[in-house]
DNA sequence: TTAAAAGCCTACTAAAATGGTAGGGAATAT
DNA sequence: ATATTCCCTACCATTTTAGTAGGCTTTTAA
């Protein structure tokens, strides 16, 4: 399951694109209008600056903003920037790779299992983007 | 991630199925084959035979032994019972859905494709079982 | 030039989940 | 009767999750 942090970063990051023509958006407004906590929001915002996704303004007419357009957001970047690996086990995560303790990788059928899974959770992960979850684009 | 009880879980199980023909196996015999801690192991071992996964046998001779055959222990149902729900979201869950606090699904763009990923993910889940997991059957 | 506005940053905390342990009880085979 | 084996409840330590506190820095604009 996807962890409350990644959830509201979702909300957080369509807020900003279905406002995108009002500029710099304060904190303080998408807490409220999505009901998030602020000051988790706030950790939460900075993350997803510090990875490139937003920017930001600060002092009066500051806020934070899209840095690229929404159909530029890969779903799969955001959920690994905040809650790391996709895959269901590490032995086959692409971008957090780690060996597995008790099984040897030649020998473990398991592996070959989880690596199909990953790439048909991928195949819908790498391909959407904060464009395809869009409230406004509900059909 | 599969949490280290699901990933011990599908340990025993494979070896369960790779030595059948033995009858009954002991914990103490998988927990020293499969490196899993055996008291641990214990407790998995427990909830799968409650989940009818497995069956056990008290006294000398005795142990733990898959009650159906390989062909027929989707990875699905075993990660469910150990580690709950698959999808990514409550609110598209099929084995424990919970509506979200913070979206109104009609309008929230995100649960579609959570569903969709869900989908993607049961299609291999779903489908593949104990038999297709075994050490012996490795390519 | 200074005050207000806004994000930046570090640290802290409570609660829950995870991974594992302890120890005795109940059933069974010999 | 007793050794063997699983059953069961409770406990524990560590890590993760979710959230909070409070002050610092940058920017704008009067």
């Amino acid at each position: 399951m996807l962890s409350k942090k990644t959830q509201y970063a979702f909300h957080a990051l369509t807020y900003l694109a279905e406002n995108q023509e009002k500029g710099p958006i304060l904190i303080s407004e998408i807490s409220q209008e999505r009901q998030i906590s602020l000051k988790f929001l706030e950790n939460i915002l900075l993350e997803l600056k510090k990875a490139g996704v937003l920017g930001s303004k600060k002092g009066k007419g500051g806020g934070y903003y899209l840095i690229k357009p929404p159909e530029e957001v890969k779903l799969a970047k955001v959920i690994r920037m905040l809650d790391g690996p996709i895959a269901l086990l590490p032995c086959v995560s692409l971008n957090y790779y780690e060996k597995c303790e008790n099984c040897q990788e030649e020998i473990c059928g398991l592996n070959h299992v989880m690596a199909e899974v990953r790439d048909n959770t991928l195949k819908v992960l790498e391909n959407k983007t904060l464009a395809d979850v869009l409230r406004s684009s509900a059909s």
